[in-house]
Order: structure tokens, then sequence, then C-alpha cells
DNA sequence: GTCTTGACTAAGC
DNA sequence: GGCTTAGCCAAGA
């Protein structure tokens, strides 16, 4: 086998490396990007995560939700249909928002 | 191969 | 506390 990769450039192994790491936030915590790309053995990737984010198969069961930006705050306007739905399904889990902010202290892995 | 864009972050004002 | 600037690095055009 030389390095020819079918079915899967470099760059989708690293964005399934990404969701499959996001996976692994447990329920009711959240992460922040930087996080999330160090914890996949990336740092300084933090854009990354979020193309990768971004790419998201639609039906996948990534909970790209417990992905937020550095300072707890989601990474989208608070107007925007993906914040409404991101707050939405973590506050099911018990997060909880205080003054649109989430507390790394308390949620933080 | 160069330039722009982006679901980022930290520092400065 | 909120906006701007600069640094960052890979994807897409």
């Amino acid at each position: 086998m030389r390095g020819k990769r079918s079915t899967s450039s470099r760059t989708e192994q690293a964005f399934r490396h990404i969701w499959q790491t996001v996976k692994t936030i447990p329920r009711g915590r959240v992460a922040a990007y930087g996080e999330v790309a160090q914890m996949a053995g990336m740092p300084r990737r933090a854009r990354l995560v979020g193309t990768a984010l971004r790419n998201l198969p639609d039906g996948s069961r990534v909970p790209w939700h417990r992905v937020i930006a550095a300072g707890g705050k989601p990474a989208f306007p608070p107007d925007s249909r993906a914040y409404r739905e991101q707050r939405k399904k973590l506050e099911a889990e018990g997060v909880v928002f205080i003054n649109g902010r989430i507390d790394f202290s308390r949620y933080g892995l």
C-alpha cells in the first residue's frame, strides 16, 4: 500500500477525527474549539474544528452543540437559528446559560 | 501557486 | 463590558 488513500482524502480524515473527538464530550458539558483541537492532537487548529463542524454531514450524531467559543459563548450571533438550537440542546442537557454565557468552571472539561 | 475566507483566540483600547 | 486588531492555520476559489 503506498500512501494511496482511496475513498478519503487527508482532510476528510482530519474532519472525522475531529468529529470523533467531539463525540467524546460528555453529556451536560461543553468544550471550546481550541480545547477540541488540542484533544484531537491538533493544537492551534481551532478554526479547523469550526470548518469540520460546518462540513458536518446531515444526520450525523455528533454533539456539535457542546462545542462553544472560548469565553463560554456560542460562536453564533444570538439571533441566528443555530444559536437557538444550540442553546436549546444544551439547556436540555442541564447546561445553564447565565447572561448568554456558560460557566466553564462548572460545565467545562 | 497566490489570495481570500472563516462555527477561533488573546490582547488592546 | 463591548468593539477592534492582530495572530493563527488550513480549506476553497
